[in-house]
RNA sequence: GCGGGCGUGGCGGAACGGUAGACGCGAGGGUCUCAAACACCCUUUCCGCAAGGAGUGUCGGUUCGAGUCCGACCGCCCGCACCA
């Protein structure tokens, strides 16, 4: 580029909100990213996990879509038939709040947000086919998942059961374990109480085994995520355990069931602990005198994080007693424990107190037996005891009869065997995994579609009738399930015997509707859930990018229902792990700021002039506080379409994909948003005053190019392998960093000499090509501005030139012992001998030679010369 | 408690076991301008005028060579959690 003033021509600014709207206007007409099915060409299928419609797009939004755009771009310059569709998660309960707090109805709330969504998201300039978008709320794909619904109902794979659940008295609905956060309600935050409901339920569990083990296939998937959904599965192997009952006049019972994994330790055992909850405890409460009221103050202690880790270990003595599996005339006290769930295992333990934490703990307080029975390696069996720690370590068994000497895997074997010659126990093999319960006492979500029949029971209704249409006419004026209250909808007549029944009033929780919509957009208008072809050809999603938040719900759930619709045939056996890649972005955060005791947003602060910050509003001093996620409570949130209004989609996007790594958490800040702002300038302006003196576009090479032209396409055809290389990692950061290395270059140019022209066009379109897929709309410009007449978005992606990556010359560090002193310069390709010579006759390193010969000289041809005396 | 991850300049972060700090921010200096904005150029890990020395949480190990590998410890973050 011509470096001297006089021949820059003094131009106008890049003006972002005229260019941006010309190119999005350009890519629609040409409709460039509608996906069409086209088996001659590889498929890829990106996706980011679809939005709620709350109204805004917020900047995580604008982070989580930058980035699956710069995939869905790349991927379609390097020749791919891209999927890259939108809709959203439109379900759930903000709408019904909203009807509560203002009287709109959820349909229309729902909706009118998805069209101001919509209109954000456009204004990004996203590589997406808008005409796959739905809403899960769209009675044309809801109907689609009462047909799925009804078809596992057929296959087993929902089924209802009476069953304590989580209730969430504020949303006054029931909730998954998974949606329980510390005890407490995931969305209201109100703490969980217990209720027994009829509820339908997924039978996730019976997939147990496989989502587990399908785990250690899903190579695209990141460690992290993979370990939570393997934690969160818990599969233990143990076995299941008789305790008979010593005869007594409390309950008609002969016994109980336990679990427990160390069977090994059955001769250490000093007590057995059955959860308050369990039946045969109930049965006791009104028997045993105190244990209601026991169990009533255990229930009454919270399960929340804080509180479990404060209760002490309790228990109450029921007065039963049972004996010993292997040692009938031994018997063991029965307690009632606030530390075993119900819901775990058999909902009772037997305690050995020498080798669990928790049992020793209770022993020690009820003053009961502490017996080891394992005995470390190294520690004499006469002599080994218990203090105030549990020993679980391995060791030899001692103290248990037949199976002294044995080591605990043996010993668990042997007991194994025995019990179950003596019909006293099984291996069993528990997960911490329950069943998914979905059945919601809402309006807003997916009607389950069944009919329950006085003669017939629960009737799926069938494909025919179906879908089952949400009623319009709800009001939400009173608490309680707006369907179950309407005067007339609930009645139909049962599909099977035509006999008055009553609908299922319950919807569906709204994981349901996010556990299938990938597949759905492969076919968004079938009249079927899936098409054959579509999914054959689309599926699988090659690159899921969302959240980490919903590395366990969502994408269990998904992984579930996609084997789901494998059995009922409505996806093939090769889509039952739909996600081949899973990318987790990281959070963007921002730094707080408070003054007069409030928090202010980054609209509300100014610079003060010795530093620092202060209110607009009262000139106070502000407080900087650490940079955290956003969020509306603190309010350090910057707003999207303000950021796009201001420095255009392009500024916002640039920034989202610089600096931090992408599974990272980011820090927006003013600064960095202007200087992402500022480069894009400085992009714009390099092409716009180079293009008049630029060979014509397509021109070939000259046939010569002199040195600075040279250096000039190195520096360009490093660029473009390095960026390729960064974008196929992930590492978009780095991608970025090594556009503004290729921006450095160009812009000292190429000299006077030689194909300066020829070497100054080609960086400048790679610069364009390279950073289109980040920033569409300037590279667009300026490949127009270059000349080109074609469009960027259908330009396939600069391939480097291998000649041009091999160094002309090399600098080789010199080590002498590992630290360095100096540096050669050699031609590649130079001989190991002849580089030992060059580094021996450095300067530097002769100095530190001092004439001596060295001991050894290791030489990493292209890499290091390393001088050990 | 269990599981996973991470500790590098003033800041965000680069670095196939091979020149630590790419790139950006911030800061300092300069050019242009009547002045500013914009832009451009230079400097910027620390100590030192320099020569030089030190340096990737701490301690040790492997190696010709360690930010990177191994062991122990310290600190921070995330997930799960009375799971038998």
């Amino acid at each position: 580029m011509p470096n001297d003033a006089a021949s820059a021509p003094v131009t106008g600014r890049y003006d972002p909100q005229a260019v941006e709207a010309k190119w999005r206007a350009l890519w629609d007409e040409r409709r460039v990213f509608e996906a069409k099915l086209d088996p001659s060409k590889p498929k890829y299928y990106v996706l980011e996990m679809f939005p709620y419609p709350s109204g805004r797009i917020h900047i995580g939004h604008v982070r989580n879509y930058a980035m699956g755009d710069l995939v869905a771009r790349y991927r379609r310059a390097r020749g791919c038939n891209v999927l890259h569709p939108m809709g959203w998660d439109a379900f759930g309960l903000p709408a019904e709040n909203a009807a509560v707090e203002r009287g709109v109805h959820p349909a229309k709330w729902t909706y009118e947000n998805i069209a101001a969504m919509r209109g954000q998201l456009k204004t990004m300039g996203l590589s997406l086919d808008w005409s796959r978008e739905f809403a899960t709320c769209d009675v044309e794909y809801y109907a689609q998942q009462q047909r799925l619904f009804t078809d596992m109902m057929a296959a087993g794979l929902v089924y209802q059961k009476s069953a304590m659940v989580n209730w969430d008295p504020v949303d006054g609905t029931v909730l998954a374990n998974e949606q329980v956060i510390d005890g407490k309600g995931w969305r209201s935050g109100a703490p969980v109480e217990r209720r027994e409901l009829k509820q339908w339920f997924c039978r996730i569990t019976a997939m147990a085994d496989e989502l587990l083990s399908a785990i250690d296939g899903l190579e695209g998937w990141p460690e992290k995520v993979r370990t939570m959904q393997r934690n969160w599965i818990g599969r233990s192997t143990g076995m299941t355990i008789r305790f008979d009952l010593a005869p007594n006049e409390l309950t008609a019972e002969s016994g109980f069931d336990v679990f427990t994994t160390r069977h090994d330790t059955l001769f250490g055992a000093s007590f057995c602990a059955l959860s308050i909850d369990h039946p045969l405890v109930k049965g006791l409460e009104g028997k045993v005198a105190g244990l209601a009221e026991f169990a009533a103050e255990c229930r009454s202690v919270g399960t929340s994080e804080a509180a479990i880790e404060q209760a002490e270990k309790r228990g109450f003595d029921t007065g039963l007693r049972v004996r010993h599996p292997f040692e009938p005339e031994r018997l063991l006290p029965v307690h009632a424990a606030n530390f075993v769930l119900m819901e775990y295992g058999a909902g009772a333990i037997f305690g050995c107190p020498a080798h669990d934490q928790r049992d020793l703990d209770f022993a020690r307080k009820y003053g009961l037996p502490v017996l080891p029975v394992v005995c470390p390696e190294g520690a004499a069996p006469e002599t080994f005891e218990i203090g105030a720690e549990a020993y679980t370590g391995p060791g030899r068994i001692v103290n248990s009869a037949f199976l002294d000497g044995l080591s605990v895997s043996e010993a668990k074997a042997e007991v194994a065997k025995r019990l179950a010659a003596l019909g006293k126990g099984e291996e069993r093999v528990n997960y911490r995994l329950r069943d998914w319960g979905f059945s919601r006492q809402r309006y807003w979500g997916c009607p389950i579609p069944v009919i329950h029949c006085e003669a017939c029971g629960p009737v799926p209704v069938p494909a025919a009738d179906l879908p089952v249409r949400l009623p319009e006419d709800v009001t939400f004026d009173a608490p309680g399930n707006p369907l179950d209250r309407h005067p007339t909808w609930k009645h139909a007549p049962c599909p099977a015997c035509g006999a008055p029944a009553r609908r299922e009033t319950d919807t569906m929780d709204t994981f349901a509707d996010s556990s299938w919509y990938f597949a759905r957009f492969t076919a968004p208008d079938c009249p079927e859930p899936t098409d054959a072809a579509a999914v054959g050809y689309w599926m699988n999603v090659d690159q899921y990018i969302g959240g980490v938040e919903h590395a366990i719900l969502h994408l269990l759930y998904s992984r579930f229902w996609a084997r789901a619709m494998k059995i009922t045939g409505w996806l093939p056996e090769s889509a039952s792990e739909p996600f081949n890649a899973l990318f987790t972005q990281g959070m963007v955060c921002h730094e707080t700021y408070r003054a007069d005791g409030k928090w202010l947003s980054p609209e509300e602060i100014a610079p003060a002039p010795g530093g620092g910050y202060v209110s607009k509003a009262t000139g106070s001093a502000v407080e900087v506080g650490p940079s955290i996620k956003m969020s509306k409570s603190k309010k350090n949130v910057v707003d999207p379409e303000d950021i796009i209004a201001r420095y255009g989609a392009d500024t916002a996007r640039w920034f989202m994909l610089s600096d931090s790594p992408p599974e990272r958490d980011v820090e927006w800040t003013t600064a960095g948003a202007e200087a992402a702002a500022r480069f894009l300038q400085r992009l714009w302006r390099m092409a716009d005053n180079a293009a008049p003196g630029l060979p014509p576009a397509g021109s070939p090479a000259p046939a010569e190019i002199g040195p600075e032209a040279t250096a000039l396409r190195r520096d360009t055809h490093r660029a473009i392998a390095g960026v390729t290389q960064d974008v196929e990692a992930f590492g978009f950061n780095r991608a970025v960093a090594r556009i503004y290395e290729l921006a450095n270059a160009a812009g000292k140019g190429a000299g006077e000499g030689p194909g300066a022209g020829f070497a100054l066009r080609e960086a400048l379109e790679a610069l364009a090509r390279l950073s289109a897929p980040m920033v569409p709309h300037l590279a667009e410009e300026m490949w127009a501005r270059l000349g080109h007449e074609t469009i960027l978005a259908e330009t396939s992606w600069p391939e480097a030139e291998p000649e041009l990556l091999k160094a002309e010359e090399i600098v080789l560090p010199v080590q002498v012992n590992g630290k360095r002193r100096g540096e050669i310069r050699v031609a590649p390709g130079t001989g190991a001998s002849e580089i030992e010579a060059a580094a021996l006759a450095d300067d530097a390193v002769a100095r530190y030679l001092d004439g001596a010969t060295p001991r050894k000289v290791i030489v990493v041809p292209g890499r290091i010369v390393n001088v050990v005396l």
